[in-house]
DNA sequence: CACCATGTTCCTTG
DNA sequence: CCAAGGAACATGGT
């Protein structure tokens, strides 16, 4: 589920349902979730503070929060590693199987689920200052992707999962990116052209954006309930009802379709692998060197 | 049983 | 210095 733009419809929503809640209770689940940190210690700084805005930097949720006492700002990062979600359910509904951590609000409990456990939240904001430019901010221009490209010999698609380089790409949206952009993921990224990576670029925001334009139409709800339910009021979960179709997977191109055609052309869509990860491309539409 | 999985970080080898 | 590869984290799906 997260990559940038699943982080941004995640804080489109928690931004409004939690801005000016106060939190009352943390219960750490899984202490290494607390990353780097303690656990007491984050319990300490964030019981009592309350919410005064969610912000999303590359893929990390940002979390401003004012001390009750002492009033002074300050920020918990989040980030939901491979499986992390994040929503509110009412405060007496049970807790899923793999809760990471649980915040009591007032009516309200705002959960941390994680499968796998890789995702974290710190009050450690270090980890923003290597991040590149935002894909969908005006930062994020020809020159600044062109820097970050060029004097690099490695594949355009480990590029682009380098976070200094742009923000908040992913593996899926790699695959997507590169092919809208019709490149070929193996290219060493200081052989691109200018004009190839004017059209990346392009095809980078294009995916991003239409991604969560997607995003943003899908009904949220929260496990265990049905859809439209009557109090589901004030309460979301981004993700795909037990049963729904899976609508997330039907409008990627080539993503996890590895011998199925090209929407584009027809020819099989074949996978490979760069760095221990799956790429996905369509080699008549993105014809490059063959490795 | 085998292999794969939306992420990051650390370590080793060349 | 760079690049590549592997492992770790931990659990579940196919």
């Amino acid at each position: 589920m997260p990559e940038l733009p699943e982080v941004e419809v995640l804080v489109r929503h928690l931004a409004p349902a939690l801005t000016g809640r106060r939190i009352r209770a943390v219960e750490v689940h899984r202490a290494k979730t607390v990353r780097p940190g303690s656990p007491a210690a984050f319990r300490r700084a964030v019981e009592g503070a309350r919410f005064t805005d969610v912000e999303r930097r590359g893929k990390y949720l940002v979390f401003r929060l004012r001390a009750s006492r002492s009033r002074a700002p300050m920020v918990v990062l989040g980030h939901l590693g491979m499986t992390g979600r994040m929503y509110l359910q009412p405060r007496r509904a049970a807790l899923p199987r793999h809760v990471a951590v649980a915040m009591d609000l007032d009516r309200l409990r705002f959960v941390f689920e994680d499968t796998r456990y890789f995702g974290r939240l710190s009050l450690e904001t270090s980890a923003l200052e290597p991040l590149g430019p935002e894909p969908l901010g005006p930062e994020f221009t020809v020159g600044a992707f062109l820097a970050g490209l060029r004097r690099s010999r490695q594949a355009i698609k480990v590029r682009l999962l380098d976070q200094r380089v742009v923000a908040g790409v992913g593996n899926i949206y790699a695959s997507e990116a590169l092919f809208r952009a019709r490149i070929a993921p193996q290219l060493p990224s200081e052989q691109l052209t200018r004009e190839q990576v004017v059209r990346l670029r392009a095809a980078i925001r294009g995916t991003l954006q239409d991604a969560i334009r997607f995003g943003s139409t899908v009904p949220l709800d929260w496990p265990g309930r049905g859809e439209g339910g009557s109090d589901s009021r004030g309460l979301f979960y981004y993700g795909r009802a037990p049963g729904a179709p899976d609508v997330y997977a039907e409008r990627l191109a080539v993503y996890d379709r590895a011998g199925q055609p090209c929407r584009r052309c027809g020819t099989r869509i074949a996978r490979m692998l760069q760095m221990g990860r799956s790429t996905y491309y369509c080699p008549h539409c993105q014809p490059g060197p063959t490795v």
